[in-house]
DNA sequence: GCTTGTATACTCGGATACAAAATGTCCGAGTTCTACGGG
DNA sequence: CCCGTAGAACTCGGACATTTTGTATCCGAGTATACAAGC
């Protein structure tokens, strides 16, 4: 199992957003240069928060993105669902009820397989504490000298 | 993010080959008609809870697997992590020391990326639940006709 | 009839193709700024 | 000198290739069985 790489693109990006208020709205290739990635492809997944609500896009020559909530009612489960789409580990093929092993079974099967329920039960785990955060807590977490030498170094880029 | 079908079977072949013990060692054919599952790739899938230590096979012409553990020591994260490989869901690519990010904050880079362990508390949670559940918990969830009904349904299969 | 040797059929084990998804790239639609012409 | 208008540059948005991962399949190594021959 492996997350795409795009959910800690958009989590650095969202705090960074956060902290770059004041210069709004901040076009992609700025955050591409920001952390050294790929412009394009920040973009499609940018445009994925976008769809989702999480980010504010405005085009046009000063155009860029946004933060489209205030950082603490913006979840971590909220990004990674975004990004990654509907988001469900453990898939049920409900492989129970085929071959030699469903026949004449069809009683058992009104009830939840006990598998998948114990999957379950453990990606809820995970969601749970994704929806505990927000971009808030991160911004708290994080150094405090990151967020004024984000707002000085950004200004320096020049534009 | 989504997890391989691969779990799905081997979880459902621990529970099964838990309540065949009278028939071990179970041949792979054998699995693969019970859930009617390609006969091959199953194959594969049980070679890797072999090299985990999970299940134990025989070779030979009366060979096939068997488990390795009595089921109450056999935890859910035990099969995952053997189907899946390295499980590791948030795999950190320290872009905020990449591009105009990275610039002149080594001191603040000493401490852990805030966002890889958030994401990090929330991968546990999901760990902690998959490593307090058993093969065993499983045949203890499952409807009470089921063992005996497998047993009895095996025993026609013929051989 | 019993033992022994051999051939055979069936099993696991790893190396090899195929398909789907994630990653990366491209072109089109829209908006703002700027420059030029007119008043 | 000021205003209006038209052009151009820059941005987001979605559609199109490429690489990586997961899925599926094939062939080779090894072992217990069954059969046949010899004692």
């Amino acid at each position: 199992m492996r997350l795409g790489e795009g959910v800690e693109w958009g989590l650095h990006c969202c705090v960074t957003l956060a902290w770059l208020e004041q210069e709004w709205p901040v076009p992609t290739g700025r955050l591409a240069a920001w952390f050294d990635l790929p412009p394009e492809y920040l973009k499609k997944r940018l445009q994925a928060l976008t769809r989702a609500g999480i980010l504010a896009s405005v085009p046009g020559v000063r155009g860029g993105f946004s933060l489209a909530r205030p950082p603490e009612r913006i979840t971590l489960m909220d990004v990674v669902a975004a990004v990654e789409g509907p988001v469900e580990p453990f898939r049920c093929q409900e492989i129970r009820q085929r071959g030699v092993s469903g026949l004449g079974a069809a009683s058992e099967f009104r009830r939840a397989c006990g598998i998948a329920t114990a999957m379950r039960r453990a990606e809820l785990a995970w969601r749970r504490e994704l929806a505990a955060q927000t971009i808030a807590d991160l911004m708290a977490a994080a150094p405090a000298a990151s967020a004024e030498r984000t707002r000085r170094r950004y200004a320096q880029m020049g534009g």
